[in-house]
RNA sequence: GGGUCAUUAGCUCAAUCGGUAGAGCAGUGGAUUCUUAAUCCAUUGGCUGAAGGUUCAAGUCCUUCAUGACCCA
């Protein structure tokens, strides 16, 4: 596939030039048969590090991008004496500055000094193989170098494993936000930052197994395949089994098959459980997303709102401990006492914000809320005003929180100080919007239940658990006259549910939060994308 | 669903009023070898996202499509 030099009247074809990418990857194949040459193979497969090189490899990376003053002691080549421990550095070279390779590794980049004369003749010719974006390894003492950086002088050289692809551009990484997404290994080496995030989730995400764990929670794992939709309102994926000829849902929520072990006398469960819900996708929304669920005996929401406080508090301390630089320039607090406010309170502090003079005896008068409701409909736009065309006082209830409070909550609660937005436990949801919440034993209008609001996004969801199973029968029944009136995110009626609740479920409280959205508020990333490894993408046109 | 913007070399970006597609990095050949985006000399690399249209002439104007980003609902 050489390239044909065209004479100047001859006008190009398509099968006579070849695409300059090709061209790059195949200078970069013409070098595994100098490696071969060189004593090596292209992808070789001898380098087995042990742990102790592991270790001095991540010693000496810490203290190579850590305290300047450090590297001092570090000798410089002139002052070796040949009797200093030997130091492997291997990684992905990102970048060579004269006789300096830069090495990326998991810890940061470290350099190593390799100057020929220190080198075998194989070396040196393995060494002129070496393409950037190679994996290669050293060995050879830590110096310092002349202008003070930490350096290994390699005594040593290998070849480990070859890049076919050219990286891109040092200085600026991969910067087209689709590739990005696309080519995520490509992101996650070009780019330490978008790394770092990572590696944040996964300590969060450590951070919540170690609190349950700790509060004697088991973790279990239950179905994604679902025969009957239920524990959410959602619309769901639909796929088959073969063999049984079975039509069957992925998972919106593991909620009924949690509170199923609870009745089989399992007291604290949790499960961090893949969920799938068929909607679009959105800077906040990915079709498949992680949920954190857990249940409780013998607690009440209540009691859960102290516990979710403790939780995420713990959660912001593990953030903030390994990667302080992700937390900087929040807008919310949550060093201070979460508000908890009553859904039709929010309703009336926003109202008053936005002029309207409403009162809560109006609010429980379902004739007054829906004048109000009405008064307020010219100024809406299309989609909200349907909102309020509520079958219930209860649905309109939650229509007007969600068109008057729910935009406010960072404006209407607020640390002391006024410099930070509070987290709100928004409670008492009318119980026709909440087909599985226990109803308030003082005021059956109203189920015991909160939603945890963060910087004016939904991160938690929680409730005492209705365990009369002929209430919840009622409630099932309900989703079904919604489903008939053409409702696609209604559950259906789960029947083994029923059972598992006519067996006994002790009394208990449940919470669910979205680690997705939580991981995005912890780390101070705007869009779900980049706190998921490999976003939901349209495949690219062929 | 609606609107705005983007798509040019492997990567990051230019290209004036519609008039010969350019630079840096990467690559290749050479020099140098304590560099910090290494430097110096030379040099390769393009169907300008796709398809139509207007025009003597289109990266640039028009239409449609694809993909993405942002905003709105």
């Amino acid at each position: 596939m050489s390239r044909r030099r065209l004479g100047t009247d001859e006008r190009p074809e398509a099968e006579d030039t070849v695409a300059s990418e090709e061209e790059l990857q195949e200078t970069r194949r013409n070098k595994i048969g100098a490696l071969k040459e060189a004593g090596t193979l292209g992808f070789p497969n001898q380098f087995r590090p042990t742990e102790a090189m592991s270790d001095a490899r991540r010693a000496f990376v810490e203290l190579a991008c850590g305290d300047p003053e450090e590297v001092q002691v570090l000798p410089e080549e002139s002052d070796l004496g040949g009797d200093e421990e030997s130091i492997p550095l291997f990684g992905r070279v990102v970048a060579k500055r004269g006789p300096f390779l830069v090495i990326r590794t998991p810890f940061g980049d470290a350099q190593a000094l390799v100057r020929k004369d220190k080198l075998t003749e194989e070396e040196q010719a393995q060494l002129k193989a070496m393409d950037l974006s190679d994996h290669v390894f050293v060995t050879g003492p830590a110096i310092k170098t002349r202008t003070g950086a930490a350096a290994i002088s390699a005594r040593t050289y290998g070849h480990v494993g070859k890049s076919i692809a050219p990286p891109p551009a040092k200085w600026h990484g991969l910067k087209d936000v689709e590739k990005r997404y696309r080519e995520r290994y490509v992101d996650l080496f070009s780019n330490p930052d978008v790394a770092k995030v990572f590696r944040a989730r996964t300590a969060i995400v450590s951070a919540l197994r170690a609190f349950f764990d700790r509060m004697d929670f088991m973790e279990v794992e239950t179905p994604t395949l679902h025969s009957v939709r239920g524990g959410a309102t959602a619309r769901p994926f639909n796929t088959h089994h073969n063999t049984l000829d079975l039509p069957l849902y992925l998972r919106v929520a593991p909620e009924l098959y949690l509170k199923r072990l609870l009745v089989g006398g399992f007291d604290r469960v949790y499960e961090i459980a893949r969920c799938f819900r068929n909607e679009g996708v959105s800077t906040r929304h990915n079709p498949e997303f992680s949920m954190i669920e857990f249940y409780m005996a013998y607690a009440t929401y209540e009691e859960i709102m102290d516990l979710t406080e403790e939780l995420l508090r713990e959660l912001d301390t593990a953030v903030r401990k390994r990667f302080p630089e992700l937390t900087e320039e929040r807008t919310f607090s949550l060093e201070t006492a979460f508000a908890r406010v009553p859904m039709r309170q929010v309703i009336l502090d926003a109202a008053k914000d936005a002029g309207h003079a409403l009162s809560l005896a109006d609010l429980d008068d379902e004739a007054k809320a829906r004048a109000f409701a009405d008064s307020l409909r010219p100024t809406l736009p299309p989609p909200e005003q349907k909102l309020l065309d509520a079958p219930t006082l209860g649905h309109l209830i939650f229509a007007l929180y969600e068109i008057l409070g729910e935009p406010r909550l960072t404006k209407l609660y607020r640390t002391e100080d006024d410099s930070a937005s509070l987290p709100v436990f928004v409670t008492e949801y009318p119980f026709e919007v909440s087909p599985l919440a226990r109803k308030n034993d003082e005021d059956p209008r109203f189920v015991d239940r909160f939603e945890l609001f963060i910087d004016g996004r939904e991160i938690a969801n929680a409730f005492s658990e209705l365990n009369d199973p002929d209430d919840q029968a009622d409630r099932f029944r309900a989703q079904l006259e919604a489903k008939a009136r053409g409702d696609e995110e209604a559950m259906e009626f789960d029947s083994d549910y029923i059972n598992a609740l006519m067996h006994g479920m002790p009394p208990a409280a449940g919470f669910g939060m979205g680690v997705d959205r939580l991981v995005m508020l912890l780390t101070g990333q705007a869009s779900i994308r980049d706190v998921l490894l490999f976003p939901l993408l349209r495949p690219e046109a062929s």
